[in-house]
DNA sequence: GAGCACTGC
């Protein structure tokens, strides 16, 4: 097994004298433990193998099954390696992982976590929270904070290897990370910088291809020409300007089994019409013949669909002989407000079964315990963005190959388990190998202003692990173009990397922007609007009679005639304004206090950015409530915000037709104001919308009335 | 008169 390091007293050990023994401080004890524990994951034999081949070559890339404790062995078998005398990143997708990583590890070193001591070793960075120290080695973040901090420092000087976890996700910001780390890869740095790409897919091959490749595009790739302070970086870190070589780089590449049970597969002899019918024939069926214990999942496509099979299932439940042990059916999805989201964890009542209805949220995100039961209606409902209407729509698909093999494994996390699948073999053949990276789905507006703020100026020759369509990039550099965030050579412009910086899309970007010029002068009432139109939705669905009403009268002063912008801002200025019981004042006016919160937190940080870059002079102090309430009610200051909306949202405006149809500007398609919206069934000469989505139709989603008037002011 | 899957800075 080599030299292992783990065995020698890490740093900070405290020795206590007790009847002349020497005890290991709680840390350590603890540490020895779980030592003891990590010898067992299939990972530890691999160790000499990894350290090797990271010796040997800058990039590796793993693949590693659940289960194979690779996020949490890789960064501490790198770290006592010579050539890693900088930090470790290891970027995970979401925020909860990146944190529970971060204690895991610190656990298992010994050393107390991030920010609690200044001898830490193990920290993470999460928007909202942030905990290292100065003596942090080992950093998880969220793959969004790497990218921030490119952004910085587009050399990464601090660190010494780059861990990215989870790469078979696949999300926009994967991509970019990929991207810029093959850049910085061929790039004379400093110390060369060694890369860990780890995929819980076994098929590695086609980003073992990606780093592999020479690089033509090396010298458009890392074309810097000046960091985000605006100075250009020295010598040392400057990039070759031709490709280093035409040579492949060596790769090596590990392959570490997973700890999984078996899973038994079960298909549908005939293809179903209907899945509702299917899927309730079959939770029956299990749940009757199968022994307890053992928990149910059911993989559904969303809240409308889970609601409907509940009530079915709990009337069908009803039928059920006292013989039989009882249903607990628990939807989960993810506006479900939190406490509802948790009863997935309790314990199930005795002699009862769960059945969980869920949509893909417990696909990666969410680990629901004691599942030993899968049933999968092979349908997600997928955002997808269209290019040529600047429209998303969100439908009902087939699900991949891959994403059917991770709902199995689901079922065999705890235990050997069953997973039935609600249609045929032959349709599981028919499915694609893996799901559609976000990247081929998405507005690619903000992907590439961040590429243009990390010095990448040629985007169409970015090395992209899968290359949009030029037809995307095209429509993305001309919107940015419009907002002003590129220059008519198209290099970013101060505006765009302002706008960069921001945790905004680049529309919501350049609201801020302009709300803050002197002649606008409505940035903090701007600001309020734009976080709530960053956030999930803050006012909470209605489905029973009594409930709408309850909410028509609650929330009849939150409502302003002039559209969804200037409501939003009346609901932010109530709740901060209420400071006895804020969590009930939600609830009374069917609120989600979950997305208020977040609203707060977004409005805290952008204030804080607009003082940091300049727009704003110093944070409002708190008696600004009742002055800017007074100007939120101002027609003149309405008039102004919305006009900053239109600056950000040229492209979503449509005009009242003689048909009494909204027709849009650009592209004179036809829309539909979504019925949520206060201006839903109201005629007004034109629109300004947040959102276009098809679901059923097409929907502009939060709407406010402008004048066209206005329009030619602003747009000539 | 609809009903939006899921992340993240």
């Amino acid at each position: 097994m080599g030299s292992l390091k783990e065995t020698q007293p890490a740093n900070g050990v405290k020795r206590k004298r007790d009847e002349g023994k020497v005890q290991p401080s709680p840390l350590q004890q603890k540490r020895l433990k779980l030592l003891a524990t990590r010898k067992l994951l299939p990972i530890w034999s691999h160790q000499k193998e990894i350290r090797d081949a990271l010796k040997e070559n800058d990039v590796l890339v793993l693949s590693g099954e659940t289960g194979s404790g690779k996020s949490t062995q890789i960064p501490q078998f790198i770290l006592s390696q010579p050539w890693c005398t900088g930090k470790i990143a290891v970027t995970q997708p979401r925020r909860v992982a990146a944190i529970s990583l971060a204690r895991r590890v610190a656990e298992e070193m010994g050393t107390p976590l991030g920010s609690s001591s200044p001898a830490s070793k193990v920290g993470y960075s999460v928007r909202f929270d942030e905990s290292t120290s100065p003596s942090t080695r080992i950093k998880f973040l969220t793959e969004g904070m790497l990218l921030q901090e490119m952004l910085r420092d587009a050399t990464l000087g601090q660190y010494s290897c780059i861990v990215v976890d989870e790469v078979h996700e696949r999300s926009v910001n994967v991509d970019l990370i990929l991207g810029f780390l093959r850049g910085l890869l061929a790039s004379k740095r400093k110390k060369p910088i060694k890369v860990v790409v780890m995929s819980a897919t076994a098929d590695i091959q086609g980003i073992s291809w990606f780093f592999a490749a020479p690089s033509p595009s090396v010298e458009n790739v890392e074309n810097f020409t000046g960091n985000a302070n605006g100075h250009t970086i020295g010598t040392e870190e400057t990039p070759v300007k031709s490709p280093i070589s035409a040579e492949e780089r060596q790769i090596s590449i590990c392959h570490v089994e997973g700890r999984q049970y078996p899973v038994k597969l079960d298909y549908l002899a005939s293809p179903t019409e209907d899945i509702m019918e299917a899927a309730l024939h079959r939770i029956f069926q299990i749940h009757c013949k199968e022994p307890m214990p053992g928990d149910m999942l059911v993989f559904m496509t969303g809240q409308e669909t889970i609601q409907g099979l509940q009530k079915l299932v709990e009337e069908y439940a009803q039928g059920l002989t006292a013989d039989y042990p009882k249903i607990l059916v628990l939807p989960l999805f993810a506006a479900l407000p939190q406490a509802a989201q948790q009863r997935i964890f309790q314990p199930a009542p005795p002699n009862t079964r769960k059945v969980i209805l869920s949509t893909n949220i417990a696909e990666t995100s969410v680990t629901v315990p004691g599942v030993r039961f899968v049933v999968d209606t092979g349908k997600v409902k997928v955002k997808q963005f269209r290019n040529r209407l600047g429209l998303d729509s969100l439908l009902v698909k087939q699900i991949s190959k891959s994403s059917a093999d991770q709902r199995k494994g689901r079922a065999g996390r705890e235990g050997p388990g069953q997973c039935y699948r609600l249609y045929t073999q032959e349709a599981y053949q028919t499915l694609e190998r893996d799901t559609i990276p976000e990247i081929l789905r998405c507005d690619l507006s903000e992907a590439i202003l961040k590429m243009k703020a990390r010095g990448t100026d040629d985007v169409l020759g970015f090395p992209f692990l899968t290359p949009p369509p030029r037809e995307g990039m095209e429509r993305a550099l001309l919107q940015l173009l419009q907002l002003g965030a590129l220059e008519d050579t198209g290099r970013i412009s101060e505006v765009g990397r302002k706008i960069s910086r921001l945790p905004l899309t680049p529309s919501l970007g350049r609201v801020i922007i302009e709300a803050a010029k002197p002649e606008m002068d409505c940035l903090l009432e701007t600001i309020d609007i734009v976080a709530c139109l960053s956030v999930e939705n803050i006012f909470l669905n209605i489905d029973t009679e009594e409930a709408r009403e309850q909410a028509q009268t609650a929330r009849q002063q939150l409502l302003r005639r002039q559209g969804d912008h200037l409501t939003l801002l009346a609901a932010v200025r109530a709740y901060a304004a209420e400071h006895s019981d804020r969590r009930r004042w939600a609830d009374d006016h069917l609120i989600s206090h979950r997305a208020m919160q977040s609203v707060m937190d977004v409005r805290k940080q952008l204030i804080a950015q607009c003082i940091q870059s300049k727009l704003l002079d110093k944070a409002p102090g708190n008696d600004r409530s009742r002055a800017t309430e007074d100007r939120a009610t101002d027609e003149a200051t309405q008039e102004r915000i919305l006009k900053c909306f239109l600056r950000g949202f040229s492209n979503n405006i449509a005009r009242l037709c003689p048909d009494g149809s909204y027709k849009t500007f650009v592209g004179n398609q036809t829309v539909t104001i979504h019925p949520s919206s206060v201006l839903f069934g109201r005629k007004v000469e034109a629109i300004l919308y947040n959102e276009f989505v098809f679901t059923n139709k097409a929907y502009a989603r939060g709407a406010s009335a402008v004048q066209i008037r206005w329009l030619e002011e602003i747009f000539g």
